[in-house]
DNA sequence: CGCGCTCTTGAGAATACTCAACTCACGTGG
DNA sequence: CCACGTGAGTTGAGTATTCTCAAGAGCGCG
């Protein structure tokens, strides 16, 4: 069922003409509501998600059957741009709100790609920045504390988020359990309630029910080593020029 | 100065036709000693790497100079893929032997993958893998013990090496000093003294000088939750069937 | 022979975990 | 309208894993 689609972003940039034309022509529209299972692990279903609207996140589990989230998704982020060129997912994907999701089977992406070099550039960008953002996690989650791994969650998702910045400050609902924080964090849901109220406690972030404000984004990417050039936006200055962090908290 | 390649192999499959002609065309191949730095962090040198001899590593650093590797790299790999459609590199790369690199301007890369639907396939499926074996890393840094981090490691080297095995035992040399390791865990080398012998203590390991054996492969990959599944390797069973750990330590 | 690098060992400390209980907000049904 | 149940957040106390600092042993190399 082809419609046309909301959004008109994505983090690649402005949507591509071909990327339009892939979702609006082969691909099904689907809602699904929150904790929907969107993507199963080790699943090899063969096709293509594209995240129309809501929030989402990729996790893997240990035997024991712990999480570890490895991605936030956000409206105009591909659930799974690996399924491209891996046949199974070895991760799963499910919704944290209600979600819209566009979806194609693989072999019409490919296909639809290896015409249009624009797309395929497309695709292979997009894999590589969820590279670069999985890197940058994994320096998080090995070297860092728990403190500058929270830190750093908020500036990213802020960041991602592209919201609307008074100043230097930023409010934005995150639609995560605490239990979940720990997962994306490699903590515990304890732990993540203490440092919690630590950052708050020094001034570095407001939470009310859903709603965190950032208080000041420079103190805060300070604690938790952020600096946006991993994310490749457009928005962003290409870096270099780090005006981030010329203050400390 | 091209020249015909030593790799016929990569774990991608065999060495495609497109790739051997890109390398054995455009590219200079290049000795590095030991410790040389291949990639620079934060650098934008526009060149894609390809490790065609020796070991090599890619890594990220905190602010204050902490380590995390982020990948251990093998002959026929990738140094860098993602630098074909980002600008600049967020991880450096350095050599851990003396290495021999082919390196081809992304710009001619791209260029002959735009006519080459294969090679540009190549590419995407190099970055996906990468991507997976990220995924996986980031499970083992958030949610795993310091021993399966370990167990995890030599299971991932063995399977990636293609080590002749005699039974369940893999025996390899692994040119990585334990701060080198310590790096690649996210703990510090003190620590991963101590779960090195634990492992031997319980039979799992050996270790003489650099040369590691593992004792059972099935056992030390049941200790460290190992399938080699996500590494998408055409030489092991596309998982779903698990002989690997029907046995236990 | 001595220097440097890696590996090893010890003891004490910090960070993060476990278990358990209690609060609070919210929605449901009696 | 209120009792109740549920899920999330919070707090406390004790524990475990991992870290820090420090010093010593082994080994290769100049």
């Amino acid at each position: 069922m082809p419609s046309s689609l909301p959004m008109k972003r994505s983090p690649f940039g402005d949507l591509s003409a071909d990327l339009q034309a892939l979702l609006n022509g082969a691909s099904t529209q689907r809602p699904f509501g929150a904790g929907a299972s969107l993507v199963e692990e080790r699943g090899t279903s063969g096709h293509l998600h594209f995240l129309a609207a809501g929030w989402a996140y990729r996790y893997a589990t240990t035997r024991d059957g712990m999480r570890q989230i490895l991605a936030v998704l956000l409206p105009g982020d591909f659930c799974n741009p690996d399924s491209l060129s891996l046949p199974r997912s070895e991760y799963g994907a499910r919704a944290l709100t209600p979600v819209t999701l566009s979806s194609v089977a693989t072999t019409s992406a490919m296909k639809l790609a290896r015409q249009r070099p624009e797309l395929m550039q497309l695709f292979l960008r997009a894999i590589a920045i969820e590279n670069a953002m999985l890197g940058r996690w994994a320096l998080c989650l090995g070297r860092m504390s728990a403190q500058a791994r929270l830190a750093h969650l908020f500036c990213e998702v802020a960041v991602r988020l592209e919201g609307l910045t008074h100043g230097d400050s930023y409010t934005f609902d995150l639609p995560l359990t605490q239990e979940q924080v720990a997962d994306v964090l490699g903590l515990t849901p304890v732990h993540v309630n203490r440092t919690l109220q630590n950052l708050r406690a020094q001034g570095l972030l407001e939470t009310r029910g859903r709603t965190v404000t950032i208080r000041s984004m420079a103190a805060l990417a300070q604690v938790g080593e952020f600096d946006p050039g991993y994310l490749h936006r457009p928005s962003v200055a290409p870096s270099g020029s780090d005006e981030m962090d010329k203050r400390s908290a």
